[in-house]
DNA sequence: CATTTGATGTTCT
DNA sequence: GAACATCAAATGC
């Protein structure tokens, strides 16, 4: 679980709507476990019609509304009826740079551009549309560049904004490249 | 520059 | 009604 947050840091996500590709390599994520986790929507169990899909088999998309605006990335990765999910927090840009630059109505690629969880879907163009999307077709996946970083070369830090978790916001679940800027800020 | 505030939907009380 | 896995624009130094 912990484990594949760290193995996504380093891939590149993909997304292609209308015949237009935009990817980005992945450079935040955060783990989130449904048992014994406050900080996860589907901790101890909690089922509701928007945490359902955490339950689902892994290799999917979950993808919420959060505050009303902001679409969050997650990648479902544990079995049926396990609600393990991992946060894509923020990404690097790669393909289709134009393209976002147009979705996030900005002129220059800078960290701001996809460096954060409700940027980096307005960037891809990821909407709750595509909740419950299989990983392994062709609208949104995962490539693997073979670059993926070795636990020295990954921080390891607190999850931000869960502050409301008390004692599971202490974990250490949240991972970045040593030195990388596209980072979201806190 | 730092801090505050408005937008906004879903879920739980 | 309150809180929430947030961001950008406005305000105050």
């Amino acid at each position: 679980m912990v484990t594949i947050a760290q193995q996504l840091v380093g891939k590149v996500l993909c997304t292609q709507f209308d015949g237009t590709l935009t990817s980005g390599v992945i450079t935040e994520t955060e783990a989130y476990c449904g048992r014994g986790d406050k900080a996860c929507h589907a901790n101890d169990g909690t089922r509701t019609s928007r945490t359902e899909t955490m339950y689902q088999d892994g290799g999917i998309a979950y993808i919420y509304l959060c505050y009303g605006i902001h679409h969050l990335f997650n990648v479902v990765t544990n079995i049926q009826d396990k609600a393990d999910a991992v946060l894509v927090r923020a990404i690097e840009p790669l393909e289709g740079q134009s393209t976002m630059l147009k979705r996030r109505n900005s002129e220059k690629v800078t960290p701001s551009l996809t460096a954060g969880p409700g940027r980096l879907t307005q960037a891809l163009g990821i909407t709750t549309d595509f909740d419950t999307t299989s990983l392994t077709g062709d609208t949104i996946w995962i490539k693997d560049r073979g670059n993926s970083f070795s636990s020295n070369g990954l921080a390891k830090t607190q999850r931000v904004g869960v502050d409301y978790a008390g004692e599971d916001a202490k974990l250490p679940w949240r991972f970045y490249p040593r030195g990388s800027k596209w980072i979201s800020q806190k």
